[in-house]
DNA sequence: AGAATAACTTTGACGGCTCAAAATCATATC
DNA sequence: GATATGATTTTGAGCCGTCAAAGTTATTCT
């Protein structure tokens, strides 16, 4: 049995492969995905190398191993449980239960998850767009839609810009809005026509429905 | 802040505290209450002390301070909102509610408990009948009633019994039906008019509402 | 009182997780 | 190719919570 630490390694090491799409996580990242100094994120990867959790290949970086991926999925199904339920049923608002659900998705058990997911109506998604791993780990791939069709509250990673006019590519590095980057819908007015959006860290920003089609995103 | 492990200590001598209503709890029921060795607790109790949890009366036993008794009251507060959510709202059975609520009431945050609170209807008992404390600590001190009035699932400790037929006396003492013993209701149905009880992990029996009548119970 | 027993405390050790700082290796640069 | 820069690993240390086992103090029994 993984210790809640151990959870935390192997959820957030899955959450970079599934992101960058990349079979070996560099130790740098785990430790700062992880806010360890890379020291203790080196020994801590060694103890799970030993219990089977990765295999890891010094100085090039960690790849889950078939149990610990069974282990992470099972965390993120449990996360983003958590974090529908936070929002759907108590009321939070989308922006503040990340925190919440980080904590409680290592004291909940799997009966409770079960009954969890069935209260809530086996839900496929979280408040955040993001699909919810099966109870056997089966996880949707994250598919190709445009901008213009996501709904408030959800978070996406910006996949290609379609349009090609160089006017329009220069706002769009000018608001940072490139390939890759993490973007949240703040909100879609279909009546004013327009929809604002958050790139990182960056001030919100509006965009037309027009050139919002132009936009291709992974959930 | 409170580690969970000084939580759960916190908790369980506040809880002795309540049941035996008694001022200092000896070490031997520190340990066995928290399933360590009394090693570890005295260890344990001294660190607490240290950092103004409790008073530690060598050879005698400890006693909450404010500031401890007021963090064992929030934690059973947690507890029992926990248990009557997992009952009331996620349809589990009274009887395998605790392991899962001790858990999670070291991972729910106060936002959540107030939230929880709020979306249960801010109930007063738990399911097992237990009273939950307030937000602000404060907790009903159980109250005699009859048994004969308990409702099914509750948990309740044997105050006293009316009847002085030696007869009754016999047969209560025979099925441990004595003061202190704590006793769950495990049916009680009007048409049948009988209440079957089961006292610690004894066998269940019944009494008839007559009988249950002259036992007064806490609640 | 003296002995046996029960309750409690001390001691030494360990595993899990973490940090700071020093050492090493790999890469990019000139 | 030599060097500077950045990433990674090693080393030594500390805190938390735990145990086993040995030592101490109280209590109870005859």
């Amino acid at each position: 049995m993984p210790t809640p630490t151990v959870e935390n390694y192997l959820k957030q090491i899955l959450m970079v492969t599934l992101d960058e799409n990349c079979a070996k996580v560099p130790m740098g990242k785990v430790a700062s995905e992880l806010s360890v100094t890379p020291g203790t994120a080196t020994s801590m990867v060694k103890k799970m190398e030993r219990d089977g959790w990765l295999t890891y290949y010094p100085r090039q970086g960690v790849a889950l191993t078939r149990k610990g991926r069974k282990v992470a999925l099972n965390m993120l199904r449990r996360h983003r449980l958590l974090e529908t339920f936070l929002v759907e049923t108590l009321g939070f608002d989308w922006s503040e239960i990340h925190a919440e659900a980080e904590e409680l998705e290592h004291a909940i058990s799997e009966k409770v998850v079960e009954k969890l997911d069935l209260f809530l109506g086996r839900p496929r998604y979280d408040p955040h767009g993001h699909p919810i791993p099966s109870k056997g780990g089966v996880i949707q791939r994250p598919s190709s839609r445009t901008l213009q069709s996501c709904k408030v509250g959800m978070k996406v990673k910006i996949d290609s810009i379609l349009d090609q006019e160089s006017d329009f590519l220069k706002f769009a590095r000018d608001k940072k809005l490139l390939p890759g980057k993490e973007v949240v819908i703040m909100s879609s007015e279909k009546v004013a026509d327009a929809i604002t959006l958050r790139v990182g860290r960056n001030p919100p920003f509006s965009l037309g429905f027009r050139s919002a089609e132009k936009i291709l995103v992974l959930e």
